[in-house]
Order: structure tokens, then C-alpha cells, then sequence
DNA sequence: TAAAATTGTGGGTAGTTGTGGGTAATTTTC
DNA sequence: GAAAATTACCCACAACTACCCACAATTTTA
């Protein structure tokens, strides 16, 4: 699959060196689109993990923002939280991009990680938070999925 | 049969090589349309088995996926379980697939397989696995398949 | 029915990928 | 402005993957 659309699916189990570097697997690499100058944005997820966005997706998200009117309050911390942490990264000649501190605190990252594609973007987590996390989900009741099934065919 | 319409029918008995590769029945493969290059998408089954769909077809899922908020919980986590487990591979020259070694351990795969055709889709299913499944079926009370009748007729 | 083509299976090889570490350039600090 | 610290860039290498070829078995064609 050659076709650089922004899209990443799989999940990929990598290592952090001691530097804060991780490694973007090969075919997210492949998938990202020229325009976006090898470089991915990163920030803090919605849950304990790190977002990477694409460049272009990233810019879009910007663009989403400035529409919202700061008179809002919620608007204004919304707009604050997503842009306060955010930071850009170009991939090196191996592939890797290299994490801030703060970051790699937020999500508590060890040594070993876990890169997942969520379509339009990439999560970065520790393995242990993200079991935990996936057990809560698991507690959904069947219903709240009836909602989504009207939504999507799989 | 020469329609290219990714319909697949039918039951073939196959096996998995040391490699993680598998064949895809040769008229799966003929069945398929061009402009999915040769490529399916393969990922974790509702039942413990391995969905393989058409690139094409993946492709609306994806779609509809890009289409759900992430501002939602349950909206992410239901984006990470579908996408997480998802992973696109090309048919070689012999017409065979690489599957991932978290597949194979999923579906819990030996050497023998059974490949399936699901209409829109394909299922690839230890022997044992899939007997034993099939017996569970049928349980179901004949009521519950009353409901289906109203949305197929056979 | 015999020849030709296709199909399923196994394995070798060259190129790619993930990871660690070194050195030069840049930035920061005093 | 010099020293220290950080960052960016480069090289090396083991492990893995994609691609290729081979061949037996089956199916199709003439």
C-alpha cells in the first residue's frame, strides 16, 4: 500500500532510547503525504497518551480554532489546552521523531511504547495505561454501541 | 466467473507457512476489483477468527470512522478498538498474504486454516475453532433468527 | 488424452527497518 | 565570549520483510 492519504491503522510495539527518540513505523512514514515536510505535530492526548498529528491535519485543527470565539469560557481553556502543548517534530534520517520531556512525562512513558493508528492521527502510549484504559472501556454497556452500529457498518 | 465485484463465496482449506503467509483462494483474488491494488485489510474478528476485507471496503470504514468525534469517550475508544487491530497487506506474485503475528495469535492459527467467503468480507478460521462455534450457533432460539427474517429473505 | 496453463507451497536473497551510539553544530548559561 | 549542555545529523549493524525463483499438483485447453 503506496497511497500517502494521512491515514494510519496498526498497532506497533517500539522501544524510547535514552535520547527521547521513537521510531515512526515504516508505513505511517509512507502514508504521510509530501506536504507535510516529514513532519508530525505533537501534543497531549484527550487520554493519557500523546497525540501525533500529521503536519497538514494539525493546521487544519489551527484553523478550527481561531473559529472559536474566545468569548466562551470553555472555548478559551479548550483552545488553551490544545495549543499549550503542542509541538512540532521532523523525523530524522532513521524515521525517528524525538519526544519532549514533558511529554513523554505526561504519558508516562518507560522504555517500551506502543504506536497506534487511529486514522486520521497516531497515539503513543505506555503499554500498562493503555490496558487499563482499554479494561474501563470494556465496561461500556452494550447499548451506548447500538448508538454507534446506526452509524457504522462493520 | 469473471465479475469483478468483491463478492466472495465459498469454503477452501488452506495452510499457513512458517512465514505468516497464507493463500488467498484464486477466486477470491479474481473476484476482487482492480482498484483495490491487489490489497485486502485484515483484522481482528467479532468471533475468534481473522476478518479480511477488500481495501475498498476498508476504506468506507475508515471514512466513517473519521466521521465520529473524538471529543466523545466512547467515540475513542471505539476508533482505537477497530483501527488498532486493522493492517493492510499486498498479495505476492503466488497470490498469498503476510498475516501479523497478533492475528495468528487472535485467531489462535496452526498450520491448517479454513477460509471462508462472507459475501462482503472473508473470515479465516482455525478448524477446531470454527466447529466449535458452530455448535454454539446452534443454540440460538429459533425467535432470534425471526428477526433477521424480516431484513433477508432466503 | 496429452500439452499447456494455473494454483498452492516451500525456501533463498537482497533490500529495508528498527535501534544504538558517536560527532559536529547549535543553543544556553554564567 | 567561553564553557557547558542540548540538539541535529551521521554511521553501523542485526533483524526482519518483500521479492524472486522453483516445483509439484491440479485444472484448463486443444
Amino acid at each position: 500500500m503506496t497511497l500517502k492519504n494521512n491515514t494510519f491503522i496498526g498497532e506497533y510495539s517500539f522501544s524510547l532510547d535514552n535520547k527521547g527518540r521513537v521510531n515512526i513505523p515504516s508505513k505511517f512514514r509512507q502514508s504521510l503525504s509530501d506536504d507535510n515536510d516529514n513532519t508530525f505535530v505533537m501534543t497531549r492526548g484527550m487520554d493519557p497518551c500523546i497525540y501525533v498529528y500529521p503536519l497538514s491535519e494539525w493546521k487544519q485543527i489551527e484553523a478550527d480554532l481561531r473559529n472559536l470565539s474566545s468569548l466562551s469560557k470553555i472555548n478559551r481553556s479548550f483552545i488553551r489546552d490544545t495549543a499549550r502543548y503542542a509541538s512540532p517534530s521532523t523525523y530524522d534520517k532513521q524515521g525517528r521523531i524525538t519526544l519532549t520531556p514533558s511529554l513523554i512525562n505526561y504519558a508516562n512513558l518507560k522504555k517500551e511504547i506502543l504506536i497506534i493508528g487511529l486514522v486520521n492521527k497516531i497515539e503513543i502510549w505506555d503499554p500498562s495505561l493503555l490496558e487499563t484504559a482499554d479494561k474501563q472501556s470494556k465496561k461500556i454497556r452494550p447499548d451506548e454501541y447500538d448508538i454507534l452500529s446506526n452509524k457504522i457498518i462493520l
